[in-house]
DNA sequence: TCTGAAAGCCTTTCTAT
DNA sequence: ATAGAAAGGCTTTCAGA
């Protein structure tokens, strides 16, 4: 999971163009990394087949279809509930994303809602799910960096930090 | 930012569909809502327009390319300092996501690091952005749910309870 | 692993409804 | 807002190196 698969100049072009749009042809792509386009889809799926791209998504924007709140909510909880925290929230579909933590607490969920009461019903029934759950709310006032790229310059100057 | 435009069946087939493989053609997706590809191209653009959806991205996975571990990072700083904290963590590459809170804490980063000690060098780095900024570094240790997509069923059940 | 060629399909634009 | 038609471009496969 955790290996560093041999990626050159030409891949990592390709993979930062990719997150930019990720819609671009292979003849388009071709053109940017002066590559012919069956180059490009063999390179795209060796990265898509090690595991180094896992998908490709359009980024939806919860405001623009009526989710004016964006929280993060911070939940402790005893071992046994936080260990299956993800099969808890599975059905409750405002919980964008969900992480079991090592800390302070015990999971970090992304929530949207349409509103204070709906943000309500979202917290009951994340208590719902044991007596020995509770959260911490905290509004999202803005989201000055979303998801950012992950680039070639980046990777660099972390091997040069991680010396191997 | 928050308004509800008028989104038909079709057009939440289309959001799903794109969500789910964002390098889907206009023609496949027209097999799939049963219109033609012209017809599909300008519903496209008519969501892209609304800003519904604001880009294409592939899914990299950080693990694949070395890095290791994955963080979330409270932040607890001066109202100025956090106003600002997007700019502060600009060239922190490290930073994948950068929110602004209302709560507890300040503001919350979701932060790669390839190792302990390269990770001991983003937080240096947070640190010195100003004296009054302090951290509470998170481990995740899974993540169940990313980024999950919004869906027609999740919108209908929502405007339920909002009842608007 | 790449290029080049070829077939078939797709995107895009335009027209008309 | 959609379908249909047409031109050009693109994807995909295959051969050859």
């Amino acid at each position: 999971m955790a290996s560093k698969p041999e990626l050159d100049h030409k891949d990592w072009q390709l993979l930062e163009a990719l997150q930019r749009d990720a819609r671009q042809g292979y003849a388009e792509l071709g053109r940017a990394v002066r590559l012919s386009a069956p180059a490009v889809a063999e390179r795209v799926k060796r990265l898509e087949e090690a595991g180094v791209i896992s998908g490709y998504r359009a980024v939806v924007v919860p405001k623009r279809l009526g989710y004016s709140i964006d929280a993060m909510i911070r939940l402790r909880c005893d071992g046994g509930i936080c260990a299956r925290i993800g099969q808890h929230v599975a059905d409750i579909h405002e919980v964008l994303d969900c992480r079991r933590l090592a800390g302070e607490d015990s999971a970090l969920l992304h929530v949207v809602a349409m509103s204070v009461a709906h943000l309500e019903t979202v917290l009951d029934r994340l208590l719902k799910i044991h007596p020995s759950v509770s959260t911490t709310t905290l509004v999202v006032l803005q989201t000055p960096h979303a998801d950012r790229p992950i680039t070639r310059a980046m990777w660099d100057a972390a091997c040069a930090l991680s010396h191997d």
